[in-house]
DNA sequence: TTATTTGTTCTCAATGCTTGCGAACAAGCA
DNA sequence: TGCTTGTTCGCAAGCATTGAGAACAAATAA
């Protein structure tokens, strides 16, 4: 995604406002290879913005999403995840400590056994442990 | 999954009880390539056998998923899905109309730029448009 | 600077999917 | 037939997400 100044200038742009939650949230996110939940960014946007909503955290990232800014991407987490990197990449999910990583795969492969079906998109969610947990101790 | 039969074999042996639900179960998921929701089984399942409880439906699927007799699987559609057929395989959503299909593909690639993940699982998701919604009339 | 407009935030309730719990029940075996 | 133990059912609870509407604030014009 773009800059928070860049998202600042887009939004007014598109007639939208910028508020000051809109702003932190621009912030939490940009950089954010941490894959947040809506939830775990209503968490440490709390910290910073005591009072702000679940809901309006909820509502941003679905514009953000909705404008191309970010992308929502469901690994089987149970819940929605947000992913600032718009380029074309996978995701890797470590089923030890849930974390998710972003991976480049050089070509998707073209789906075999099945006429007809014109694809638009493939997501690859790759699982296993990650270099932390599959390293070391335990 | 093994065929009905073989499944009533199969929980016996494993010390589990064969009631008329599991086998009415068994039975709808045979052969079945529609990869049903808990919902949509329960739905068919009501109408063979009324009373049936959807809870009943959620454990037995559960319990299938954990003997390894069908898989449980996520494709962004909102709930889980079921699928009978274990072999190593993938998914193509349709955006129209919701239907899944089974793909198979020669060979994942080799996730790269991402050093240290152990991959013990890749699944691939393609959306687009199924035969009959990008073909002819709408 | 103030007023006005219009989009935003917040709270709360509701939704959809799934699971926990406990009482009533029935399969399988002696 | 009776007993034991796993199963079913109904209901409530849990989590993630969204809808609705009143109070509010950003942006713009006066």
């Amino acid at each position: 995604m773009r800059s928070p100044e860049e998202l600042t200038a887009a939004f007014r742009a598109a007639g939208l406002k910028v508020t000051p939650q809109r702003q932190l949230l621009f912030r939490l996110l940009h950089n954010n290879s941490t894959h947040p939940t809506a939830d775990s960014l209503f968490s440490v946007a709390s910290e910073l913005m005591p009072g702000i909503s679940l809901r309006t955290v909820y509502q941003t990232l679905t514009e953000l999403a909705q404008m191309g800014e970010i992308q929502s991407i469901e690994v089987g987490t149970g819940s929605q995840r947000f992913d600032p990197n718009v380029s074309d990449h996978h995701h890797a999910v470590c089923d030890e400590c849930g974390a998710v990583h972003d991976v480049y795969v050089k070509r998707t492969p073209e789906l075999a056994g099945l006429h007809g079906f014109a694809v638009t998109d493939a997501h690859i969610v790759y699982r296993g442990l990650c270099a932390d947990c599959s390293g070391a101790a335990r």
